[in-house]
RNA sequence: GGUCCCGUCGUCCAGAGGCCUAGGACGCCGGCCUUUCAAGCCGGAAACGCCGGUUCGAAUCCGGUCGGGACUGCCA
């Protein structure tokens, strides 16, 4: 049997991380398993679905590599379908599931329902207990499935295990609104059973679902998928992830200046690993070694830290020519306007010892703005922690007329002469490059001075010192 | 409340009866390196929720208990 699977986002809010992971699971095992991997689009609720939220969560899936697959008896955009345009198939099944029997018309109220919810609680009953064998056969409202009473429903999770439900614990669900939309188990069922899908997994949320589609799949005289149920994520609080903890959506991720295969590796270690040692590992070990079965049963709390961590281990992996183009808009963004080609090269000079220190793509175009333009203000705390102690005005002054006759301007060079600096003034290295640092580059925090003053500039540098020594008095 | 799921360091993952005085990673603490910040290197603190049972032997199996979570919609 060849494993078809299927990704189901709803376009009604960006892709969230959760279900992002959830993609990379579906998708991992179908190209584990050499299987199929479609995406459909479950934009049943008519009234929150939009075709922009539909291409944001696309284009999510294309950044994070997520390719699904194509011609697989479906024809929308991209390769993907809407249920929006198989809603007469799911009203003629829920037609054709009342004359057999299996469901029936349902024309009460809400407000009913919810006094009949009510008092079952009251009662200790299920709450769908009075819900159950409506009480007329009028032909409107809504359609539910008529729960068979006589077993228990029985079947058998990839990741927990064997379950079951007792009938009276599933109500009688809507499987048709009123206004003829099938709800989300009709489609999704329907959907699984015409498009042979052969392993369903998804978020544990929908557990407690999973009985219903069985029970409906029978109905529908179609055979059920595996099912595989995810651990939900959690924000560092335990608490289901959600605002309060930072970005929920992929894209957001992306536009903070993560790369795609960090995300891509974050999300699957979020419940799953190779092996117990391995954390790092690339696309295709992840293809080679996933397996449905060894996903964590445990929830998993998203850490923005090691994500971040994990982000500049594949910053620092990446090859100098990626670095610098990937960095380039950043730079060009920090500095409000593109770069010349003599300042790009400057840059492709500096970008190395950038690169070693960047986590995030942004902050490596902050870290190079001073290069290219005179800063407005120096950093305060810098500022207040290196310039206001004594014996820096004697440091500038110093350096100044080290770096003034230098012949050779490269780091080396740079490094020989301002060595002598310290010694000369009889303080420490830290002292005497401090201060020289502040004046430079406007921050405590830079890339390495002598290699900054070379990328600099002679005029630039000597400009900004005595810049530095105006602002001492 | 009911049904179901889950329970190893603060967090993620490993561990599928003896290899566990419980391993790896993030974070944290200390040190080295050092012109800052990073990176790198070295070291450290840190967990099997609890109680019973099975067994020569349990983190691993069973029961209970406690705790957390999901669901309980004409949302998915």
């Amino acid at each position: 049997m060849t494993v078809r699977v299927r990704m189901a986002p709803s376009p009604t809010g960006y892709l969230h991380v959760g279900t992002a992971r959830a993609a990379l699971y579906n998708w991992l095992y179908a190209r584990h398993t050499g299987g199929t991997f479609l995406v459909r689009i479950d934009d049943t609720d008519l009234e929150r679905s939009t075709t922009e939220f539909e291409d944001e969560i696309l284009g999510s899936f294309r950044w994070l590599g997520l390719d699904w697959d194509e011609g697989v008896e479906i024809g929308g955009p991209h390769g993907t379908y809407r249920q929006s345009d198989r809603l007469q198939r799911y009203a003629e099944l829920a037609g054709s599931l009342v004359e057999s029997g299996h469901a029936y018309f349902d024309d009460r109220t809400p407000e009913v329902l919810e006094d009949l919810r009510m008092r079952a609680r009251q009662e200790g009953k299920h709450p769908g207990h009075y819900v159950r064998r409506p009480e007329s056969e009028a032909a409107s409202g809504v359609i539910r499935l008529s729960v068979p009473q006589d077993s228990v429903v029985e079947f058998h999770d990839i990741i927990r295990g064997d379950l079951s439900f007792a009938p009276t614990d599933i109500d009688d669900f809507v499987i048709l609104r009123s206004n003829g939309s099938p709800t989300y188990h009709l489609a999704s069922t329907v959907d699984d059973i015409d498009y042979e899908i052969t392993h369903v997994a998804r978020g544990e949320d929908l557990l407690p679902s999973t009985p219903k589609h069985i029970l409906l799949t029978r109905a529908l005289g179609g055979t059920s998928p595996e099912y595989a149920h995810l651990p939900l994520l959690f924000g560092a609080d335990g608490k289901k992830l959600s605002k309060r903890h930072g970005a929920t959506a992929l894209s957001e991720y992306r536009d903070a200046g993560f790369l795609a295969e960090a995300v891509f590796n974050y999300l699957a270690i979020l419940g799953w690993s190779p092996d117990g040692e391995t954390t790092i590992f690339s696309r295709e070990v992840a293809v080679d070694r996933f397996d449905l079965v060894n996903v964590s049963r445990n929830p998993a709390a998203f850490d923005p830290d090691k994500l971040v961590w994990m982000n500049g281990e594949y910053i620092r992996a990446m090859d100098a020519g990626d670095f610098v183009e990937r960095v380039r808009p950043h730079v060009e963004t920090s500095l409000g306007r593109g770069l010349s080609d003599t300042e790009w090269t400057t840059f492709e000079e500096i970008a190395p010892l950038v690169q070693e220190r960047t986590k995030l793509l942004p902050e490596a175009g902050q870290q190079v703005v001073f290069l290219f333009e005179d800063f407005d203000t120096y950093d305060h705390q810098s500022w207040e922690k290196v310039m206001t102690k004594e014996g820096v005005a004697d440091v500038l002054d110093a350096g100044r007329s080290a770096l003034d006759t230098l012949g050779d301007w490269n780091a080396e060079a740079i490094e020989r002469v301002l060595r002598t600096v310290p010694e000369q003034l009889g303080i420490g290295a830290g002292k005497a490059f401090q201060p020289l640092r502040v004046a430079v580059t406007g921050s405590s925090v830079s890339p390495p001075l002598f290699e900054s003053i070379a990328a600099l500039g002679r005029v630039r540098t000597l400009e900004r010192l005595d810049r530095a020594r105006k602002e001492l008095g």
